[in-house]
DNA sequence: GGTTGACCTTCCAGCGACTGGAAGCATTAG
DNA sequence: CTAATGCTTCCAGTCGCTGGAAGGTCAACC
């Protein structure tokens, strides 16, 4: 049978923190685990492995939502990879557009600093391309 | 004199909602403007160009703390450009970090998503991926 | 037996940067 | 007179945790 842990063993095996998966238990992405009788949660294999695939799922970007439907479908012996892989590629998707904002504003950055003499000299491009009357709609957002 | 406008008018010219502007107030980005006799907040041209000036820092991707600071070196004739140069180099440095974490989210899952045939059959490298033994120190974060 | 100290429990509050909604005046048009 | 805007305030929610307070429990040490 697989060993009982505390929540600290957990989290020393998983390396997600005590404190998060009470978190995760709370918002009901972790089911209630056993107690003993002192009233200390008590885990099993199973936990640590939920909890390893969490862990890895969050690095790679998905949120809580996402996850949580990952594990759905990982516990279901049934599902269709199909499915997996769209919510994969929608993430995808979601990084891609960051990544574009986050390429732009680095280019606009980097150009305007390479402008800029930065002495003691108060006149500074930085500045006046924040204040310029150009107009502003060079940096698209999310709605 | 400079046009006397409401939160109304001033979100229409900037673009910033007016609700956005009340909370640039309220956790004192933007000064308290004059009020109107019925209480209306009444602003001039200078609001408007420090919420241009908010918006246009913003979407190049600083925090409002950041702002904060760029909007006290604007409003400072005596600064030196050197200031406003660290600031966004330090910020372009953010940038970088994030972007690679992304990338690196974006290389992984491209690469699993290559690989999961993505049918009706439960097989898929994803979700083994995810469950997977083998260590998941792949994945740096900020601490 | 007493007392650390490390662990566990609960609950509440805060981060950033807004955004939504409720409840209530002000102003204007019809 | 009423309806439609627009303005005011304040409170709550978003997301994913993280910190802290106040207290119970357990093993070890003197």
């Amino acid at each position: 049978m697989s060993a009982a842990l505390s929540i600290g063993e957990v989290a020393e095996e998983t390396g997600v923190p005590a404190k998060t998966i009470r978190y995760y238990e709370q918002i009901g992405l972790l089911p209630e685990p056993a107690r003993a009788d002192n009233g200390y949660r008590v885990y099993g294999a199973r936990a640590v492995d939920e909890l390893r695939f969490i862990k890895r799922g969050r690095g790679l970007g998905f949120s809580i939502a996402d996850v949580e439907a990952l594990l759905g479908l990982w516990r279901d012996k049934h599902r269709a990879s199909g499915d997996v892989r769209a919510l994969a590629e929608r993430h995808i998707r979601e990084i891609d557009e960051k990544l574009a904002e986050l390429e732009t504003m680095r280019a606009v950055l980097a150009d305007l600093v390479a402008r800029c003499h930065g002495d003691e000299r108060p006149d500074c491009p930085i500045l006046e391309s924040l204040s310029s009357e150009a107009p502003d709609d060079c940096c698209h957002h999310d709605p």
